[in-house]
DNA sequence: ATGACGTATTGACATCTGTCGATGCAATCG
DNA sequence: CGATTGCATCGACAGATGTCAATACGTCAT
């Protein structure tokens, strides 16, 4: 048995449970292909928001799913929902984007 | 039914579906809590390295959970590990990290 | 060699997640 | 009004994921 100093010094912590829940729960909403690039037509778009219509036929999923995977992106709050007449409009938001990049610096 | 222009415009593609992938599975590693935690107590430790026996207490996990949620970090590149005698120790890959932060941005 | 210790792997299980068809709801059109 | 269209929700199902007890594998001390 070597020294204990050497590998079992007492331990520090830097992140909480319930911050690291709550930051792991939205790198979950990132942890998905479809969704990554939902976020990426949304930001590739010509203008800062995209009707929901325009997300359908390129994520190759039905409607229902892309249904589902917005709703999360947004009960993550990397995404605005704004119904205007018959259609939905999705926007990023940039700050909650930074915020995660933060907690990877 | 509206302008068709104004809803339904071509598609814009930003992230191709290899990549997407790629992307979606390293953000799935940071998808944990307590994968989140332990990254946390490596980024923590006095030296930049550290003992796997220092992350199981902890963690209040039991050592074949910390073992696997370790494996998958550095299947993931995020960190390393060398087995120097009886003891592994990890250390963090800051590049990893900060490849991951430049695809938030 | 033998035993003790640190870590990884296996197997099993419950839970979570992605997917789609069917359905519901709200707004628009005729 | 009724029909149609865009989107959300529900129900069901297969596959992925987190967890731990049991076990296996190396390394060290005796």
């Amino acid at each position: 048995m070597l020294d204990p100093a050497v590998c079992c010094a007492p331990v520090r912590i830097g992140l909480d449970e319930i911050q690291a829940t709550l930051l792991a729960s939205s790198f979950a909403a990132l942890a998905d292909p479809i969704r990554l690039r939902l976020l990426s037509y949304i930001a590739a778009a010509g203008g800062d928001e995209v009707c929901a219509c325009n997300l359908l036929e390129p994520s190759g999923r039905s409607q229902p799913t892309v249904s589902h995977h917005m709703k999360i992106l947004f009960e993550a709050g990397l995404v605005t929902r704004e119904k205007r007449g018959s259609w939905v409009w999705y926007r990023l938001v940039p700050e909650r984007l930074e915020a995660l990049r933060s907690a990877l610096g």
